[in-house]
DNA sequence: AGGGAGAATGTTACCGTGACCACACGGCCG
DNA sequence: CGGCCGTGTGGTCACGGTAACATTCTCCCT
């Protein structure tokens, strides 16, 4: 799937100036305006003034390509995420990516889709570019490349997700956890019958078995489970209410594996003058603005992605500058009680 | 704001085997191994399967940046765009960055918020790492910016705008005419009272102030303008209208900057009585999922983003490869009558 | 049979920077 | 007053590849 692009003949430089035009111009040595860049205070006032002005004179911008192969640090970390079409990922690297760039590295994005083969060869493809850290969504589940990736010691900050044996870091919470507690959730609101509607995608199985098994813990009844396609959309949460809506009992809890299904199910109900909550209620996952901001405003799971990705990089950050920090940081989730249930 | 992060010591490499050791056990000179990954058409059947051999048993992953080098081609786009929180840059970020890679590119996001300045640092930042083509959203407008580029010769491909004198290739539309297009369709529909609800950016004024003058030029009644923040959001759509809601009449035609707005203020209007579409009409743009699977589904103008970044990705795979493209596509846009007009 | 073209591979010389070490200089100490 | 240390700066080279040119060999044509 990768495919090289033909060869071409070499671009010239998108700037010919470089440092050696600096450092003559400032009538030092090269090393000098590197260490005014780098590492500014091993350079006297005077001198750094010289460089300055003679970078500024020149439109002297570095080459950190060249300086990347040199020091073998690329100040760049690669991210492999599904997607960034849905909230669920976009929040985290919108934040991920503004803390990083205030520190001085930039984010290579890899789009993985929810396929494992894809995901491998992601990570395979960006890591020919020397990244800095890793980023990845859920812990690696190839072996193979979590070999690869312990070897290299390279800071690899996984999140949403939980793991007993984290690649390195890995921030997240227990999505069986959020599932089971959705189900005690309605339990305690006096519901005996339950559905769900849910993403083909490996953490909303989690959130879909934890709750499936609790509510069969309770002894209760679980009238329907559809699996989605992934990403779900607010039209596959529809669709899923429509496929099930015959199954339904008199007084049903609705498990979304997104706000976007729950919000989808709820247009859909009411559609079918069905009553929420009294006959259904809904419950989603995500804390999307869209449940907050509907009416009626939907119940749902608040996970904090932007909180995730500022977490992300701070790790990330710490990592990458000798810290040693904990391995598995769970993030809290909280059921949101809104007028869906 | 871009800090540089403390100097620290050399890292090991991130994988030890280098072209010299694939070389040395195919047997082989280093240009060789160089060959069978970048021109394998240039190299014999046998020894290109040995050296394949040799790069299986060693594990070895090439190292882009030291090619990026040499070859002054980094096989790199850096993309700057405000946000990827809304579907308006995260649709066409989706498929230009899944476009790039199956072309053996990766893709660099900056996000530069609605700022100016902000965007003009972030170019300045991503150039330092020589990209091969640069993703911008909507025309420059810094003039030493401008400068800059044109004379790097680098593609550049600003995207979601139109501009008399584009930087090198730009795919868009014009957002003024857009806002005529609805104060049109509108009036075809004999509405005589307008309102608009408006993020402050450069686009949403353009198509805000296309609507105002169509309507002005018609010789019809402006009722209302509110500008909200950007990016605006769901919650801005219902606040503005709350605010504007006094200033309506008997029967207004409502212009919302986004989908996102004019689904708040469908929702807002429908708390307040007002009814959709006798007394209030709304038309939002984007044509996001929510105002097609909401209910009633949203009267909106439909502007295909992923479209937009997958022709952006086969314009910049184009310019990379030398041909010339034309310097502007206009983009079609299509106003999609639903339910609340 | 000689020579020229073209294919396959090797050799050399960088690409632009930063790590490392050398070195000059001034001040402080015993 | 000599040696020692710290600061500021310069010189050299390596980082890991690839472009450009050189070389070898084969095959085919005249």
């Amino acid at each position: 799937m990768t495919t090289r692009p033909p060869a071409r003949p070499t671009r010239p430089p998108l700037v010919s100036v470089k440092i050696t035009d600096v450092a003559a111009l400032a009538g030092v040595a090269p090393m000098t305006v590197s260490r005014v860049l780098n590492t500014p205070d091993r350079v006297s006032a005077p001198t750094a003034a010289r460089v300055r002005a003679a970078i500024d004179e020149l439109g002297y911008m570095p080459n950190l390509i060249a300086g990347g192969l040199s020091s073998r640090r690329s100040r760049m970390i690669a991210a492999v995420v599904p997607t960034i079409a849905s909230p669920m990922f976009s929040a985290p690297m919108q934040t991920f990516t503004d803390t990083m760039a205030e520190n001085g590295y930039h984010v290579m994005l890899a789009l993985s889709g929810y396929d494992q083969a894809s995901e491998d060869a992601q990570i395979r493809a960006v890591l020919a570019r020397r990244p800095d850290g890793l980023l990845l969504t859920g812990a690696v589940r190839s072996p193979p490349i979590r070999e690869l990736l312990r070897a290299s010691n390279l800071p690899v900050v996984e999140i949403w997700d939980t793991a007993e044996d984290p690649t390195d870091v890995l921030i997240g919470f227990d999505h069986a956890e959020v599932g089971a507690a959705v189900a005690d959730f309605f339990v305690r609101q006096g519901h005996t019958h339950f559905a769900s509607l849910s993403a083909r995608d490996p953490r909303a199985a989690l959130r879909r078995e934890g709750f499936a098994k609790r509510v069969a813990h309770h002894g209760l009844t679980l009238l329907a489970e559809k699996v989605l396609d992934a990403p779900s959309s607010i039209e596959d949460g529809r669709s899923g209410l429509r496929q099930i809506v015959g199954l339904l009992g008199q007084r049903t809890a609705l498990f979304g594996s997104s706000d976007l299904v729950a919000f989808g199910a709820l247009t859909e109900a009411r559609l079918h003058g069905i009553m929420v909550p009294d006959q259904l209620a809904i419950c989603g996952f995500g804390d999307f603005e869209i449940s907050r901001a509907c009416h009626p405003p939907i119940s749902t799971v608040h996970v904090d992605g932007a909180e995730i990705g500022e977490m992300a990089a701070r790790e990330m950050l710490a990592r990458i500058n000798g810290a040693v920090t904990p391995a598995r940081i769970a993030v809290p989730f909280q059921i949101l009680p809104r007028a869906t249930t």
